[in-house]
DNA sequence: CCGAATTTAATTTTT
DNA sequence: TTAAATTCGG
């Protein structure tokens, strides 16, 4: 039983629970992911399951990766002692590694741990084929993963192009939003239209159904996807369900209170196999066990749902129970903080309305009053903070500065810091902001691979046909695009046909042609190469390497950095995976935040959202920006559950903290540029009870950089009269101008070819000078031939019978 | 068709 | 302030 040994009591309880569903409120630093890789272990020991059998749920990548982990040394251990009944630290490294070797290959090889997101995209390589689509649209397994940027930039594509519709009307940002939570919440586009009445409810609903269809034109999925689409499959396939079902008897989820009802509908379909949790009564070797802390739920911007996880307890009892609590065990006691900090923490969520009661008890002692400082703006506050944490690596011989975190509500905010902390040349480092897959020539190069595993992803291809630069314009793209979409044709089909390409493209023909052979010739050695050779390979042969060198400026120095990086990523993706190809790395990349990027053991100051410091503790823990609109953001300042949750934002910041917590706020801030904006402090401080708080003496800010400016004021009025005087966007369809053409060929012109015979023209491409038809032959797809020089001739209807 | 120059809009939070 | 979009001259 040593894997009950070390816990407490309600740990124990948790851990040692076999059958049924179990919901376990675990507060702040109480042990929670303790709980969880322990119990798997016990469950895998005690050969309750067979590690194919259980499926774990995280809330990031690098959870997942830390999971696998923590089990395997756990396991590892274990095997030690019964094995050999020594220590695991007396082993020498040879042994140690080969034991983790052994325990990976029969164990955690198997166990499928990682987010709704990773987890369900892995279930579609396998069944998504098998998934029948209300309109009829259909993917395959070789399907892309569109992250938020590919997303919006279909989105925009569908507005301007499709819809012909100005962009600044009808905002891509608010209509790729209003798709999300209809996906979210499983709605029709009917069903869109009219919860959106009155506020572009039509237009949003058209848009949704042309976005659909655009994604399976490029067999493609957005995130929300990979989460809905699981969803209809296994309500509507019993086969797939059943499998899925028995395959998955162990479930657990971590950060419960963070799911939303669509990844509820995932729970309930694998753990009942569709029946009402209520009724379901087959709990025999299954069990689903939930972890999660109400006051620690922070996405709902995400369609994150709490009240999933206080209806647990209610959805799962089943009628055999009377109490259920039986189904329902409390870890209360936190190891992490100080009890001064504890009892903040306890004090601010207190003032929240809708939660479960709990409290955190401490085990801790008192500990260091929390320290608060008032600056007068963000720079003195960046200022301030590096004062602070200076003084506290020299107080404490025993706090380095990677114990050290800063926190902040929005990205933004990392600026001014980032500069003081180089004023001071304190090492840092900084986690989220821009995604390293979000770079540009990140995206590039994993169009390319895009492209490659899936001919359909048209996105893909218009991102790198002419990059690196291959003389292909703006007018020539469209004539394509425009060709694609009318035809109904992937526009990988129209580039590789080279008489509709030389008919189209005229002298950008010859770039085409390039591009399409650097793709087929790499499409060759897809198969037989590993993801990181596989990209070394894309790099060079489409000249985007050369390209960089050439450059020879600083920032394309740093591009190839992060290309070289790119390809580390792969090999570490390759050790991690066995079986690992391609596609397998695009899907782990489009799923990647900064988040989850390896831990470097580097000592350096972690700088980050309260977001993201989700799940992390540190020794010394400064949250800077308390202030009203800020923290709390403005939005939440009207909204009282939206105020609750960025409480529960500032519970989730202050419980990071296991020593020291210092607190910030600043009497104006710069907002972007110029202007200054009055700053009154953050309500939150308000609820810390004052003997916690130790307030310091106001920061003089006699920092330099300070100008007042009335110039930038009179530069933005100008600029808005530009705007008003600017010209309306013209709403002319491209029919207009096919219909004014002269001479020779028109839609339903009955022609014969050389050596494809008959055929009708079906659509007609450029102007007068420039045009391209498009012909439906006999036996064959349409066919983009140039009049002037394709051997056609002109024949008459009667003559065709 | 390309790159430089100009202008514009933007701040939550992320899988 | 900066990143991205748009315009303009070669």
């Amino acid at each position: 039983m040593s894997f009950l040994s070390d816990l407490n009591k309600a740990q124990q309880k948790a851990v040692g629970h076999t059958n049924g569903p179990l919901l376990v409120i675990a507060g702040a630093g109480s042990g929670k992911t303790k709980a969880l890789t322990h119990r798997v272990a016990h469950l895998i020991a005690e050969r309750e399951a067979d590690p194919s059998n259980i499926l774990a749920v995280t809330f990031t990548n690098k959870a997942a990766r830390e999971m696998k982990e923590r089990l395997e040394l756990l396991l590892a251990k274990n095997y030690a002692e019964n094995k050999y009944a020594q220590s695991w630290s007396s082993l020498d490294q040879v042994h140690q590694r080969q034991i983790r070797s052994n325990i990976y290959q029969s164990t955690t090889k198997d166990l499928w741990i990682g987010t709704f997101h990773a987890i369900f995209a892995r279930l579609l390589r396998f069944d998504i084929d098998k998934y029948l689509d209300p309109e009829g649209l259909s993917w395959t397994k070789q399907f892309s993963i569109y992250d938020e940027s590919d997303s919006l930039n279909l989105v925009k594509e569908i507005i301007t192009q499709e819809l012909q519709l100005d962009p600044k009307r009808f905002e891509p940002k608010k209509a790729r939003w209003s798709i999300s939570k209809a996906k979210n919440y499983g709605w029709t586009a009917d069903q869109l239209e009219k919860e959106f009445e009155g506020h572009n409810g039509k237009l949003s609903a058209e848009l949704y159904r042309r976005y659909r269809r655009a994604l399976a034109a490029n067999n493609a999925l957005d995130f929300d996807d990979l989460l809905l689409l699981p969803v209809q499959l296994l309500q509507q396939n019993e086969a797939v369900r059943n499998y899925w079902h028995s395959r998955f008897r162990h479930i657990l989820v971590d950060e419960y209170q963070d799911t939303n009802r669509t990844q509820y509908e995932l729970l309930k379909l694998l753990t009942t196999n569709g029946v009402s949790p209520k009724n379901y009564t087959n709990w025999k070797n299954r069990s689903i066990f939930v972890v999660g802390d109400a006051d620690q739920s922070i996405y709902s911007f995400r369609a994150a749902d709490f009240t999933i996880l206080m209806g647990f307890q209610d959805d799962f009892k089943n009628h055999s129970q009377e109490n259920k609590d039986k189904i329902m065990v409390k870890l209360e006691d936190n190891y992490r903080s100080t009890s001064t900090i504890l009892k903040a923490a306890n004090s601010l969520i207190e003032n929240n309305k809708e939660r479960i009661d709990k409290v955190l008890k401490a085990t801790r002692e008192e500990g260091e009053l929390i320290k608060l400082t008032r600056c007068d703006d963000e720079i003195s506050e960046a200022e301030a903070v590096i004062h602070r944490l200076r003084l506290t690596e020299a107080n404490n011989y025993n706090l380095k500065w990677g114990d050290m975190a800063i926190l902040y509500r929005t990205n933004a905010q990392s600026r001014a810091i980032e500069e003081s902390l180089v004023r001071w040349g304190i090492p840092y480092v900084v986690v989220g902001g821009l995604r390293f897959y979000d770079r540009r020539e990140i995206k590039d190069i994993l169009a390319y691979l895009k492209l490659l595993v899936n001919k359909n992803d048209s996105l893909s291809l218009l991102r790198i046909i002419n990059v690196p630069r291959r003389g292909i314009g703006k007018t020539t793209i469209q004539r394509l695009t425009d060709a694609s979409s009318q035809l109904g044709i992937p526009l990988w089909e129209i580039v590789t046909d080279t008489e509709a390409v030389r008919s189209l493209a005229g002298r950008s023909a010859k770039g085409i042609f390039e591009f399409t052979q650097l793709i087929e010739s790499l499409d060759k050695e897809l198969i037989n190469s590993s993801p990181s050779i596989f990209i070394q390979k894309v790099m060079e042969r489409c000249g985007y390497l050369n390209e960089l060198i050439a450059e020879a400026t600083e920032e394309a120095e740093e591009r190839r950095q992060n290309l070289q990086e790119l390809v580390n990523a792969a090999i570490q993706f390759e050790d991690e995976n066995e079986e690992s190809d391609v596609s397998g790395f695009l899907a782990s990349a489009a799923l990647a935040s900064d988040a989850d990027k390896k831990d470097t053991e580097a000592d350096r100051v972690t700088l980050m959202t309260l977001h993201s410091s989700k799940g992390l503790e540190f020794p010394a823990v400064c949250i800077v920006g308390l202030e009203q609109g800020l923290f709390p953001g403005y939005r939440s300042l009207s909204d009282p559950s939206a105020l609750e949750e960025e409480r529960r934002l500032c519970y989730v910041g202050i419980t990071r903290a296991k020593e020291q917590l210092f607190l910030f706020h600043a009497n104006e801030r710069r907002l972007w540029g110029g202007m200054r904006e009055p700053a009154v402090p953050s309500i939150f401080l308000s609820e810390i009870p004052e003997e916690l708080i130790k307030g310091d003496l106001p920061l003089s800010g006699g920092t330099s950089l300070r100008r007042q400016k009335n110039l930038p004021r009179l530069t933005r009025i100008d600029r808005k009269e530009n705007t008003s005087s600017k010209k309306e966007r013209s709403f002319s369809s491209p029919s207009n101008a096919i219909r004014r053409q002269s001479k020779e060929w028109n839609v339903g012109d009955h022609l014969i070819h050389n050596s494809f015979g008959k055929g009708v023209v079906t659509h007609l491409f450029g102007s007068n000078e420039r045009r391209s038809i498009a012909v439906k032959f006999d036996g064959m797809g349409p066919k983009i031939i140039d009049p002037r020089l394709a051997p056609i001739e002109s024949i008459n209807e009667e003559q065709l019978s």
